[in-house]
DNA sequence: TAGATTGTTAATCGATTAACAATC
DNA sequence: TAGATTGTTAATCGATTAACAATC
């Protein structure tokens, strides 16, 4: 049995802790395991990686390329046991261990977030808001009181809460990340479209609509005003 | 001068139309663009590339490389002028002519993305909701009118609109997308964790927040389950 | 057994980074 | 001019894909 210990967390410019799975097939995981429990629903027990693939529009050898990451074990000629594989995503991910999170920024966005059930099923658990607009502090939204952002790091450290997740305007975003990295929290999700300054050991993890946006912009305009490109002839 | 038509969108199973910059480029430029506007507010009108990958955190010849596809002109020693620079990513993205929007899925997310007014900025207007609960179907969110989704796909051809935005529950998805692509729609800003099935040269654009979360919780999970990994031993 | 499917090693491809030339 | 910075070509690196071996 070999053990494989990895302690290059502390130093490192560039790799905090080398992962031991590509960022790309990590995100995709959900994927299949959203696949998978739709299957098992349909009293589907075992599945190929074609099948997967032709599924999902992913060629056989990165599904399996994925899954394996996970631990799993398929046997040759039957492929994979469904529920399985679905338990290997899911102690993969970390999905059952629940990990309690603290919102800042009670807007539109931020509100939604806080009404997503779902996310208890993907071990994540939002317990309370925080904002700095006196007109929101004290309201309930789904449940959750929403609080001062002056108490956050504090209530972070005695509930030891470490995931935040933020939900304020880009101008605000530096200011909530510095408190909830005082607070000791140790991953962030960043709804703003601010890279954040933090240090070395923290995750985060942003998710910029404005990028998909123009990613959406600039392939609508490049259709539509047909897709001339002009260069100086040398 | 070069002109360089590409016609071969209608074909090819691989590259519906090859891009001729990098997908994580094109990302990464409205980060540089929030940056520059900030900077020009500040009254900065020139700036170089290891100063802009100073503060963002790359290093400059990404930078550079990046804003060269916008087709800006840098000069050696003082670098490029702010204001040219911002407008050079905006025309590149389209983010001059507005995109005109459906979303189908008045939920939270639905509704919270209604609410965002700043989108207006980055050529996204959302001109109507769509849904099919009747409970909904009638009220007006963010001053936009709630419609059943039956009416989609003429109002979409009627009023010649070419983006949809899906902020509906996984099952719900892949009917909407298809009322969407019958209604002439050409994008699609897709919220639900499903990967859709559409016609090659229908632009779909993922934002799932279980991708995400899988990342986060994994690394968390990581940290704190001390990170060792068993292999069987040959 | 034969053949389908997993598992694994090698080749390819694209994005990032490094090295260097051009220019103000 | 000298030196900072852009522009460009080459090397590196990581993810995807192809080729093939192992196995039920």
């Amino acid at each position: 049995m070999v053990i494989d210990i990895n302690l290059s967390n502390l130093a490192g410019p560039k790799l905090p802790n080398p992962p031991s799975i590509p960022q790309p097939s990590l995100a995709r995981l959900p994927q299949y395991h959203h696949y998978l429990v739709d299957l098992e629903a349909r009293g589907i027990t075992r599945i190929s990686c074609s099948q997967i693939g032709g599924d999902l529009g992913y060629i056989p050898v990165q599904v399996r390329k994925d899954l394996q990451y996970t631990g799993i074990i398929g046997k040759p000629k039957t492929g994979y046991s469904v529920p399985e594989l679905i338990r290997s995503i899911e102690t993969f991910l970390g999905w059952n261990n629940i990990n309690e999170a603290f919102l800042v920024g009670a807007g539109n966005l931020g509100t939604a977030l806080l009404g997503h059930e779902r996310f208890s099923k993907f071990g994540l658990r939002i317990v309370a808001a925080f904002d700095t607009d006196p007109e929101k502090i004290g309201l309930w939204i789904h449940e959750k009181a929403v609080l001062s952002l002056d108490q956050l790091s504090d209530l972070a450290q005695r509930m030891s809460v470490h995931l935040g997740i933020i939900t304020t305007p880009a101008e605000a975003a530096q200011a909530v990340a510095d408190e909830m990295v005082k607070g000791g929290i140790q991953a962030i999700w960043n709804f703003a479209p601010v890279k954040l300054r933090v240090p070395e050991n923290i995750i985060v993890h942003n998710e910029d609509l404005y990028s998909t946006l123009a990613s959406l912009s600039w392939k609508l305009a490049r259709r539509f005003n047909v897709p001339i490109q002009e260069k100086e002839a040398v």
